[in-house]
DNA sequence: CGAAAAGACTACTTGTACTATGGACTTTAT
DNA sequence: ATAAAGTCCATAGTACAAGTAGTCTTTTCG
């Protein structure tokens, strides 16, 4: 049940894209930027935003003193979109998938224990990521800070 | 953030194991059963059943009229049990595993919004999984049978 | 006893998805 | 014009998942 790297390198560089808007600072980061402060192979990266671009979640500026920033308000771009563009279906098996739902081949779908199961996990694993929006976990992150003290 | 076969499967054998428990029959079932019963390759399902063995949740006999019976009452092994020993660590990223952390890399642990957004997710499905026994989901299964008037 | 049925164990294969890396090209500010 | 940035495409390496094969051991029963 595994978050790959892809989906956890692009879920940090949104929630980094994030933060400017909320100091009404320049919104436009570079990658550079962002691959040194989280860690990540730049080249990397920049799949991973393009890719987000493309989805429609970023805009990009071409050239010198160009970089990325969000297509829309941070509290506008939930965690379950942007997991879903780099990671596909958040449902633990096909067959309890909203978005792209597949007969998963047991005997009888509608008896079946584990599928009962596994949809629960998957609501509940959605109703997380699909009502967190992007200005929500930059909010809880200066929570976070404050009670601990820390400026930044 | 998907369950791999080996789970998906081991867990569809847990539940056909527990059947038999609950109706006071024969608790031996044969790996050939269960394959035929849940559309699995037996020779993969061995392995599977091996390991669920080797972790001590199943037991075995050999020879003619042998095969694999739950180590303890159904309502003594949880999904989560089983998953962690055919799939690994219930969380998102390993930074909030609780059975097996391990450092992400994030620059502040403390203050990472993702880490906090997947310990939430985490804690949604370990909730889930460690809470549900494989007596639960048979009760579950039949509940669902009885509503929809379907003998077996 | 010995043959057949069942699990135990090990090794190998095959495919695919993840995690990158590299390089050529385009756009833009100065 | 040049350098800084993003865009696009190809490909490599690795790891892991999923499945297959074969041999060995135990047990029952005729």
């Amino acid at each position: 049940m595994r978050l790959s790297k892809r989906g956890e390198y692009g879920l940090r560089a949104m929630i980094v894209l994030a933060e400017p808007a909320e100091k009404n600072a320049m919104p436009v980061v570079q990658i550079k930027e962002i691959a040194e402060r989280e860690q990540i192979s730049a080249k990397f990266l920049e799949q991973i935003l393009l890719a987000l671009k493309n989805a429609g979640m970023l805009h990009s500026k071409m050239g010198v003193g160009g970089g990325y920033y969000l297509a829309r308000p941070a509290s506008e771009i939930t965690l379950g979109q942007i997991f879903r563009v780099l990671d596909g279906p958040v449902a633990p098996i096909k067959c309890v998938s909203q978005m792209s739902y597949e007969p998963c081949g047991c005997p009888d779908e509608q008896t079946c224990g584990l599928r009962l199961v596994m949809g629960d996990v998957r609501n509940a694993i959605a109703d997380i990521l699909d009502n967190t929006s992007l200005a929500d976990v930059t909010k809880r992150q200066t929570a976070v800070r404050k009670k601990l003290g820390i400026k930044r």
